[in-house]
Parts: structure tokens; sequence; C-alpha cells
DNA sequence: GTACACATTCCAGTCGACTGGAATGTCAAG
DNA sequence: CTTGACATTCCAGTCGACTGGAATGTGTAC
């Protein structure tokens, strides 16, 4: 299976993939005689591994550990374990981190609704976010 | 008020102060006699409008559209007022997809939970995220 | 033969918000 | 007179994950 062929199955684009392969998270493929990359099953299962990794937030640094580690004949899951819970822990930092944020726009948003634009004229800026 | 002072009252590093007037959120500040940057209280005004607009999340090409705005003698606030619509209605949605991976990565750590290594060496990769 | 889709390599650019560092100038203290 | 802290300008680099584009080669259809 050619590039363009691989990449519309997996739906990733040949660019992307040809750059996965150039740091290292997918092996240099078989070559046709003509030197076109030739892929097969096992090349999707790892591009779906590190998709999927991706969705929950790890990153190509973390993923290619977790590949390097299975690759060189041991069973990652502890390892993989470990960045579930370290990511799991980022991931609550920022939802409260944001949930922060979202109160203080409520907030500014009702503070929009209440003043007048006669009070922003004396704003430095905007009375608005000055607070 | 000098630079380093500035800096160091409003806890914005020199750099990143001119920085800001590189790129047109800080005005040119009058200079001394020897060239050095020289601070005044609007400096300091204008500044901390920039760190609350961006604490909210504004970027500073927008944070640059609001001062511009006000620049040219006009009230932002209904611009303001939009900007942080749309903000709030995307911090919302960055919570709903955080939560969604929060979830996915409580499920994959009770899946690590459940397995055994010996389960993991028949992966490709790894089972928890294997789905 | 020529058009076209597809492939190759390699280098450079993108996004945003800084940050580092070199080369140079200014000024007060010892 | 030198040391040191501070300032200046300007250019380049950082982070991550791609993405664009040039120059070139391959393979099939008409």
């Amino acid at each position: 299976m050619r590039i363009g062929e691989f990449a519309e199955a997996s739906r990733v684009p040949a660019k992307t993939i040809r750059y996965y392969e150039s740091v290292g998270l997918l092996p240099q493929p078989r070559r046709l005689e003509n030197g076109y990359r030739d892929y097969d099953a096992s090349a999707a299962t790892r591009l779906e591994f590190i998709r999927s990794a991706q969705a929950i937030g790890l990153s190509l640094g973390e993923i290619r550990g977790v590949l390097a580690f299975r690759d060189r004949g041991n069973v990652p899951c502890t390892h993989v374990a470990e960045l579930i819970d370290r990511r799991a822990r980022e991931v609550s930092a920022q939802i409260v981190a944001l949930e922060r944020v979202r109160a203080d726009l409520e907030r500014l948003a009702r503070r929009a609704r209440r003043l007048s634009p006669r009070d922003c004229e004396k704003a430095s800026v905007c009375h608005i976010i000055e607070s």
C-alpha cells in the first residue's frame, strides 16, 4: 500500500505520515522497486495507536517514549499507566483553570450589560475589563 | 521610571515590555536624556489592562484591536463585550472537550488497573490505549 | 509524446508569545 | 580607572506539530 492510499485509509495526511517517520514514531517502511513507501497492516495499527494516544493529550515525545519502550521488547503498561495518571491530573488542573476563567468571563459579561457607554468613556481603556 | 523598575513594579519582564511596545500594544514612552525609556502611571494602567485581558484568554491581537479602538477615541465596550461572549463560548467548548478527555483517561486508568502485564504482551503496542 | 496523478527529498515557514544573546552605551560607587 | 548594574538595539531561537513548496522522479492513460 503506497502512502496516498495509506493516508486516505488512516485519515492522516501523507505529509504527516512522513513526518512521523522522520521523528521516529513510525518505522521506515519497506520500499517498492521505484523507491515508494509500501505500508502494511502493522503500520496502520501503530498509526492508530499514535492517534489514540494523541487524542488523550499525550505529546509525540511521550508517545515516542512508549513506542521505543515497546520496540525494545518491553511491556509499556506501567509506564503508560503513569502517563495516563499524570495527564489526568493535568487535564483536571486545566479544567479548574478554565472554569475560573469562565466564571470571570461571566462576571465580565454581566458587568458589560450593567454598564452604559457613558461609564466607559471615563475608563482609561475599558471599564468592563479593568477591575 | 526606567524599565527595570517598571518591570519589577508591574511584575512583567522588561523584555516583554519592550516586546509589547514593538508590536504596538504599548505606546513609545518618553525617553530620558540618555535614551532610556521613562514610564509613567498611564503605562502601568495600560499594561495592567493587557495582562487582565490576557488572563481571560484574549490574544494579543484581540487586545491590540481593543486598544487601537480606544486610541482612536472610541469606546470599545461593545466590541469588548462581543470578545468576551465569544471567548466564553470558546472556553465552554474547551471545558467540554477536556471533560471528555478526562472521562477517557479515567476509563483507561480503570482498564490499566484491571489488566495484567500478561495481557499487554499480546498487544501490538499497549492494550491500555488500544481500544 | 504529453498530460496527469502520484511519489520522492529537503528545506523553510507557520502559529503565538515571548526569550536569549551579542554588541554596545550609561552611570554611580569604590 | 575599572567594575557592575542597568540600559539600548537587533536578530535569532524556542516550543510542538505539522504544513508548504520547490525540484525532481515514476507510472499509467490517451
